[in-house]
DNA sequence: TTCTTCATGTAATTAGTTACATGATTGA
DNA sequence: TCAATCATGTAACTAATTACATGAAGAA
């Protein structure tokens, strides 16, 4: 019987999405899929705890069903619970933080090959591209006036088109590495900074 | 006695800051709040922890100093340590992991009160320039010839012109997001999706 | 009927953080 | 000589992940 711990960001998350309406753990693990993991990604098991404590704390409901012999949960947001959200939304909240295994490993390029260096960028576009795609049908569908909560879609859209410049920030990015990359020696060791491109950089910097 | 887990990019990220130089634990502490933390932020604590599973592996080296009453560990790589982060170097590697705390709360806005929104947006400005200016300020010194490690300024500028470019990004879209949530009713429950911007945002994903 | 995928959940483990503690150094 | 900051490290805790287990539903 101990005491739940605080509150984290993910659990004004899983809030957040109550607040839209109600969802079955497993609906939940879908939305962490579709869009709530680009922004505050977790892993699927948090979602089947979380939303305990949030019950702990009376800012949300579960009801038991039955499908077949199995159990569903489903969760549903308190009049407290949407306070709780509201309070929290009042509060400014942190930057963005990232982390980016490929781009520690053209941190420390000099230390493989330029041909290792190459593929990681090539990696990136293909991820930047993959994502891209995912977030343009999503976009697409609503522009058509489908999919769900189009009540919603004016917050949605912020979002999405955080997401959307991230991905092609990325994708620009990679292709420039590229570009630069290709230019190195083949003992990366050995490349030169090119002195016109870090001007270049200060200039994108100056805003 | 027990094993050590498995090397993460954690281990990596430290590994390759070893192959630089060799660092007093004190030292790479400094260095995470430079250069790593941006790109593969992590405690401080981590800093002191994880070199000694690098040990344990034969990827680097511990040598203990005094000063004054206290000890001090320097870490240093050694030839199978650089092997080991060539062979890491050779794969591919994820994509950015991004947590947007800020993000999260515009997209659940409709929760709160438009200045909410707008007072996130602000503190994301804010961070985005702030951000910006110690990358400035690096990025200068470096093309002045100064700053540690000019022979791996190639290296160090690639990833430097991702945050350089990744930080503009964030920037701009907090300003664009303003210019939205301003057109917004008092109730941002009762807000209508602008479907020129939706537009707009499809075409910046065409690429 | 069997295989695959969808769906639901728990248990074990760990990576990482927060908090704490204290010596050394420097400058007021 | 006192306070503030730099420097060094450990211990306790927890948020989160990975792995596991299995029932339901639909397709072949």
């Amino acid at each position: 019987m101990s005491r739940a711990s605080a509150l984290t960001t993910t659990s004004y998350a899983i809030l957040g999405l109550l607040a839209v309406k109600s969802w079955s753990t497993y609906e939940l693990t879908r939305q962490m899929d579709r869009s709530l993991g680009r922004m505050w990604p977790r892993a699927q098991s948090k979602l089947y705890e979380e939303p305990k404590k949030l019950v702990e704390y009376g800012l949300a409901e579960a009801s038991a069903e039955r499908v077949g012999r199995r159990p569903r949960t489903t969760y549903s947001i308190t009049p407290i619970g949407r306070r709780a959200l509201a309070a929290w939304l009042q509060e400014p909240g942190e930057g963005p933080v990232l982390e980016f295994e490929q781009l520690l490993k053209i941190f420390f390029a000099e230390c493989g090959t330029k041909a290792d260096a190459l593929s990681t960028l090539a990696a990136t576009r293909a991820w930047a591209k993959q994502r891209n795609e995912g977030n343009l049908a999503a976009a697409r569908t609503y522009l058509a006036g489908e999919g769900p909560f189009q009540h919603r879609l004016a917050q949605h859209m912020l979002a999405g088109a955080f997401l959307t410049d991230f991905y092609a920030m990325v994708a620009r990015w990679a292709e420039w590495a590229t570009t630069m990359v290709n230019q190195w020696p083949d003992d990366p060791g050995q490349a030169t900074p090119d002195r016109a491109a870090i001007e270049e950089i200060v200039r994108r910097a100056t805003w």
